[in-house]
DNA sequence: TTGTAAGCGTTATCAC
DNA sequence: GTGATAACGCTTACAA
């Protein structure tokens, strides 16, 4: 392999300059430079990015943390980091945790070990006091997640006001039987999401039944399982809010199953507006996050932190946007209103 | 940061001891391991990864070079080889090369500033040739790809029977109609689908009619303009062959709009079994490919490569299966029969 | 502007 | 079984 000094011995000049060349050519006058340019094309030199980061303790690589690449959520949100971090000469460590804390923290000893330059946790589980002892060492930002009182750069939306806006499309709607399937309880965000819900309920002055309330695991599964629970009761609902698509779609089908025709029977609002949300039938009513963008904002407020920069909020709220198609009913509602 | 030569002064040891404890503690005695051991502890020393990789030439990193990491199936694929990397001490560095070939060149070079000790490409666009010198000088696995004539191991699905397949069924239940929707047919994946489909129809007796062939994108879509498109043709099929899922999904959602019932107008059969296909409604017939096995399977091969182990075959077909669900009509005639 | 030379922290070779 | 020590290839004071 060819190195550093022999591109010196063949311009005539030292690893010094041909170093400067690389990394400062400003600082190099323009004959040299040439000179150990013509060197470097002629040995097709290629620098040993190792002894580089060795050198420097600088690996121009960010690890990611994900539940799960297979969740689309994260996948686009990861699509997002990549292409930023790939804009700013990063590169990007992917790791899953399958949502297990002790793979969560274990990747932290990537960073101790200086093997990344620093990380974002996509909803992380690990404790608050432990991500602020990480944050205040190491860089680090959390994205799709929330915190009570720390400082660590935090990019989402807004799931409680979110979640209440959707809640409340179905009570303008005319429902007051709303149910809603949560994702884990244990995970922050399902309980902003659970919060929204309660919260649009309270001020519409519609009693909270929890009989209503079904914890679900972000998955068809969980989602089909629960509605079919739902719909056992004596009193089951005339609408569901679920705090993810997926959910929402294995509710719909739980639905279909029982001959309970969505939005007609049962309207349906979901959340994260995933690429197959507008293929579904009906079309799903839901929540979209930003995802790619979230992925973006994470990585710019890394850099951020990298190059010293102050990061002014400590939460990055990003744009929600409620999508109506035709789970909830409203368009069958316009319709038969025109008619 | 306390580095080597802090435990050692500790332990009362040189670097070398405690570098055998770390990496050859069978060379060690029991006592003076226990010893570093302790100084380890005590000091809370983390090794500079950094440095090791550097002194030792490696890095303990695969880079994966993905088309689009938003992709079910790749996620999936990528969610394969993480897990298996995961268990031998690999890292995985993610690339998406957005379909784009100067992508995919540009990640050979981390190869060859020795930041990542081998790759991985899914589906990759670069020429045979370019592959095959870039092999010759770098472990590399491909999945999802298929080679004419190089040594470039491969883990893929038998793409042409499998295609041959899923039309094959088609016939069986009365079609001679049947379109395909191909995906870009300057991928070889997409002709080798198409090969499958003409072998079916030819072995058949059933004339090709190039009149049924139209060429998507794998995109939602482009299925559903291309379905468009079919339907607008004096003589629409009876029956369509999707290369991809998504596209089957939008074929299915164009027939739909027109009043064409999936699949009492239409029987559709699609590839991939992602995710979604059995939440579809209806639930998509479709060629199961093993995603998150083929990724194992090829992280598995680039290990070989590692161990200087050698790779018996170059190409590793995996076994696919035929899912029959709704949208093939194959229940329904069941069902007709039994009543 | 350019060269000299001292590291960076680990591993591997060679003695002992 | 353990220690001394020379690399590994680059960057960066500091000197010229």
């Amino acid at each position: 392999m060819t190195k550093m000094s022999d591109v010196a011995a063949l311009a005539g000049v030292s690893t010094a300059t041909v170093s400067r060349v690389l990394r400062n050519p400003e600082t190099v006058t323009e004959t040299t430079k040439q000179k150990v340019l013509e060197a470097i094309e002629e040995l097709n030199y290629q620098p040993n990015m190792l002894a580089r980061h060795f050198r420097r303790s600088q690996t121009n690589t960010i690890l990611v943390v994900v539940p799960n690449i297979i969740n689309t959520v994260f996948a686009e949100i990861v699509g997002g980091i990549e292409e930023e971090a790939s804009k700013n000469g990063y590169r990007v460590l992917l790791r899953n945790s399958n949502n297990q804390i002790d793979r969560e923290y274990g990747s932290i000893e990537h960073m101790k070990q200086r093997q990344v330059d620093g990380m974002i946790m996509l909803s992380p589980r690990l404790d608050e006091e432990i991500l602020q002892d990480i944050s205040e060492k190491y860089p680090i930002v959390l994205a799709t997640a929330h915190l009570d009182e720390t400082k660590i750069p935090v990019v989402s939306i807004d799931n409680v006001s979110s979640s209440k806006k959707a809640t409340e499309h179905l009570i303008r709607l005319g429902h007051r039987r709303i149910a809603h399937i949560t994702g884990q309880l244990d995970s922050m965000i399902s309980r902003y999401r659970f919060k929204g819900y309660r919260e649009a309920m309270k001020e519409n002055g519609i009693d909270y039944d929890t009989q209503l309330i079904r914890e679900g695991e972000f998955t068809f599964e969980s989602g089909y399982e629960q509605m079919m629970n739902l719909l056992d009761q004596k009193f089951p609902p005339t609408a569901l809010f679920a705090a993810s698509d997926e959910m929402a779609m294995g509710a719909i089908n739980a639905a279909k199953s029982r001959g309970v025709n969505v939005p007609e029977d049962l309207a349906v609002v979901g959340f994260d507006n995933i690429r197959f949300s507008s293929v579904f039938d009906p079309p799903l009513t839901t929540i979209a996050q930003p995802k790619f963008g979230m992925g973006e904002k994470a990585m710019e407020l890394l850099m951020k932190k990298f190059n010293g920069e102050p990061v002014e909020q400590t939460e990055h709220i990003l744009p929600d946007e409620l999508i109506i198609r035709d789970s909830c009913g409203a368009r069958l509602k316009e319709k038969l209103i025109r008619t």
